[in-house]
DNA sequence: TCCTGTGAATTAGTTCACAGCG
DNA sequence: CGCTGTGAACTAATTCACAGGA
């Protein structure tokens, strides 16, 4: 079950693929061709397939996959499983929209605690979570068991941050705080920075071959 | 100044490139090696070297890259050189955190417009700008001469939204919602989704090699 | 000497194409 | 037959390594 270093592209399309799988079977189809789940999915059969592979073979040649068993394979090996404690740090509008966010319940991920170090924020109730003051972060951490922080903070004060969050024991952080963060071997960083998304668009644009 | 095909990988790299040559520039630095560009984006010198090398020589050997000189050139590489026009499609807690986002403005993308199609949300002012009627949507991209669209919708209306946006001539759409978006030629859609984010971390969990 | 710019080498990722099983 | 599973071929991206200019 444990084949070795798997391409994060990869590891993101399987994400995708079990996002259509749950579609189909809730339209209730129970079978998928690898060219059908690749259709809804924007890539090709031949990676489809490519993809699963890494993993076993769970398909009938002939007839495609099972798309209830192939999506429990999925949310086995993409870890989701189990339900994930998870904080926030930093209590802005993203935050807000990150607390209510239902894709990411409906996934696993429950958000535990919401904190910041602004006054006029501490207190304030969200969607049941009452935001809290960072200056209380171990305690909460420990507190909630908490496996993953999203940071949702300026740059400056990120890296100190998440030296607090590593030195508590969290050792899996997503990160929208536009730095290259410092962490120790065993503790994993994703970074989404929606200005750089913006960016990309921006080039494309400006590069376009006119029409 | 339109070299071949460059990945989108460099082109991501090229931004974050210039987020931290402007922070340079703040502190007063005026030169910069790629080795040190490298260790702030969290990759390698020759990264550097090669991702800029396609768009031409910047650097003085022995010295480095002029910082002011490189980021001048860098936003015109990518286009921001301009300030564009953007709407958002969806008045959801999302869309309320991008319009407030200072990442945005910063970098000339100036939201203009967002609409709903929730009477419930519909006249609602949000940092200077009303949420319109969706029904309205063609008569204000025009009016405001919209270029991009930010798709922050749940996935069941976001294909028949995206094709009144192409057909109302919108070629850039930076997507949120959770659907592969089927778009003409000629334009340019970024996907966007932070669950896929947060399963990529789940994955990382379950498969880390316990220290 | 220092550090860029860049071909060459290497590694990673995708697509092809077909054998083989249901 | 139809569609999977997978080596082999190919394409893309990264890293190496060094010549050469400031």
């Amino acid at each position: 079950m444990l084949p070795r270093k798997i391409a994060d592209s990869t590891v993101r399309r399987l994400a995708i693929y079990l996002r259509f799988l749950e579609e189909f079977q809730h339209q209730g189809r129970d079978t998928i061709s690898s060219e059908a789940l690749a259709n809804r999915a924007g890539t090709t059969s031949a990676q489809v397939r490519k993809d699963l592979s890494f993993f076993g073979s769970f398909g009938k040649r002939g007839l495609g996959y099972d798309v209830h068993a192939l999506a429990d394979r999925l949310r086995e090996i993409l870890g989701l499983g189990h339900r994930y404690r998870v904080i926030i740090i930093g209590a802005g509008r993203l935050a807000g929209a990150l607390v209510q966010y239902a894709g990411f319940s409906a996934r696993g991920f429950e958000i535990k605690a919401v904190v910041d170090r602004d006054p006029a924020k501490i207190g304030h109730v969200w969607d049941e979570i009452t935001v809290e003051d960072v200056a209380d972060l171990e305690a909460i951490v420990a507190r909630e068991a908490v496996e993953i922080a999203i940071l949702v903070t300026p740059a400056d004060p990120a890296q100190a941050l998440v030296d607090r969050l590593v030195a508590a024991g969290v050792t899996a952080i997503l990160n929208f705080a536009p730095v290259q963060l410092h962490v120790p071997e065993g503790v994993d960083v994703k970074n989404v920075n929606l200005a750089v998304e913006l960016e990309t668009l921006s080039y494309a644009l400006a590069h376009r071959v006119p029409r």
